[in-house]
This record gives structure tokens, sequence and C-alpha cells, in this order.
DNA sequence: CTCAGTGCAAATATTTTGCACTATG
DNA sequence: CATAGTGCAAAATATTTGCACTGAG
């Protein structure tokens, strides 16, 4: 059986914009190419600190636009502002490592199974789900075998 | 196939404040009352506008104390301040009304299979995971059906 | 009496908004 | 030139902290 592996379907940021009729102005290049860039998932006041000539407001309403667009997930932590990650593939879930807080991604035909399987036992109509693994991931295991530690 | 139905643990708040070794104290009893006499999920702010008498710091703290024991869940909704709800089951899931936002919670062993058959795929240990489903609850499609309008 | 618990107000943290100014189409 | 976009600062929202006071053991 051939699960799927992620389908990375890259949304040019910008693009994702346009389409919902914003113009490509050179602050919004400025943010975009920040976040694509960006391995990790980030917080807006991240994207403020390393852009200190765009305004607080227009980091805060660009990103607003991209999750509203759909090209950017909101993933509410839960402690502190929440972190916004690419959404590089059609539907996926996040993973995050409960040691580094390094944000993952995965995309599994199970998870959406289970999901049309639960209908029955739900009291409406799923319109939609989210869902985070915490793990510890492979690079926190490899150090804490080698027992270094992490600051 | 029987499914799991939700398997109720009346975890008694205070009960679990005690056992943290915090004392039983008359505000403490307040705010738990108000907890556990909600049927839907709260907000911090809610407790204090319901409890005038208490500090708002008082709450908050309570409720930490209360998510520190595993005695409430914290909801980090998408938008505004997270939501609480009591933790009713051993290991759940939440479902959120995109149309009224009333929380329910529900526990299905599927869910957890699936997670351990995800540990192949993910890059690293997997500790933990949260799930919530959207839905549009019985009722607001009861509601939308017989053409009334809400706020 | 001692220290946990509390209320209040101030401090923080996060995000949004008002407004004058700039720049795009 | 009409209007979208921007930066700044102030406002709004959400939560935590400092501190003096209260109350339980």
């Amino acid at each position: 059986m051939p699960s799927d592996t992620v389908i990375p379907i890259e949304i040019d940021l910008i693009t994702a914009l346009e389409d919902r009729g914003l113009r490509k102005t050179a602050t919004r290049s400025t943010i975009v190419a920040r976040i694509e860039t960006a391995n990790d998932a980030f917080t807006a006041e991240q994207l403020c600190r390393d852009l200190p000539g765009v305004g607080r407001a227009t980091v805060y309403r660009t990103i607003r636009h991209l999750v509203d667009a759909g090209a950017l997930c909101k993933l509410p932590i839960l402690d502190g502002a929440p972190m916004y990650s690419i959404a590089r593939v059609e539907h996926h879930h996040h993973t995050i490592c409960s040691k580094c807080g390094t944000i993952g991604e995965f995309r599994d035909s199970t998870v959406e199974r289970v999901m049309r399987s639960l209908g029955k036992e739900i009291d409406g109509d799923i319109v939609g789900h989210r869902m985070e693994i915490f793990i510890t991931c492979n690079r926190c295991l490899g150090i804490s075998k080698s027992g270094a530690s992490i600051a």
C-alpha cells in the first residue's frame, strides 16, 4: 500500500495575494521573500524583527491576507503567539517538536479516511479538521542520545 | 464494530487542585462551581464577567492550575482568546461548530490506532497529539433548514 | 505567626485601528 | 487623481506580575 507522499504544490505567495485582487508591492514582496526563505514556522513578531523597515501593521495585514488566501497555516501553539507556516500541500497536518519547537508537516490519506468514518459518530456535518502531532524530532533524539544539552 | 462511547471520568475540579497541593478556598470553590455548571467551553474573560467578586488574576491563575492538573483542556481557537473545557474523558478530541461555536468532545479508538500507524512516517517519536474537528452542529443544521436566521 | 491565596492596578504581550502620507494603476 | 497600500502611534485585547492585604493551618 503506497501511502501518500507529500505533494508539494508550491504556491507562490505573491500570486496568492494577486489572485485575491491585491497588488504586488515592494513591501509585500519583501515580506513574502522573508517568509519563503524561512524553513521553519514563524511568528508575526519574528517577521517584524527581521524586517525593521516594514511596519508592524503591514506585517500583520499581509499575514492575514495570506492566511485568508490559504497560502499560510495559522498554528495556535498552546502558549504565546501563534505561528504560521507555508501551506505547501493541499491538506496536511503539523508535527511540533516538544523539545526544540521545530514544526514539520505531513500528509496521510489514512487521516482523511478516518475523518470520513468519524462522520457517523459525530453530532453534525464535518466541515474541516485540524490535527497536530507532538513529537521529539530526530535531531533532538540524536542530541539527547549524544549527551549534548540544548539551551 | 462497537465504536467507543465517551467514557466519562468526572474529575472533581477541586480535588484535582488539592491533589496538586493547592488549598480548597472559597474563591476557588466559586470559580470551580461556575466552571462545572458550564455546559459549554468558556473563555477566561467569560469567567471574570460572571464572577465580578473574583479578581481577574485569580481566575487566570486558577485556570492555569486546572490545565496543569489536566482537569481542563485549553483550546486555542483560531482567532481570539483560547477557550477551556472540562476534561471529562481520559483522552479525547473536540468538535467545534463553525456556526455557533459550540464545543463538543468525542473519543474514538480509530484515531488512536491511526496515530500509532503514523509513527512510521514521522520523523521522530510521537509524544502526543491534538485534533479538532470543525462541524456544523445538528442544531445549526436544523435552524438553517427551518429557515430561521442566527444573529 | 507564617505563608498560600487574593484583589487591584500596573506592566506585558499581541494584534488591530485611525490617520496622514505615498505610490500604483 | 482616485484609491490601495504603508508606517506610525494609539487603542484594543489578552494575560501576567508586583504588592499589600487577608485568611487558613
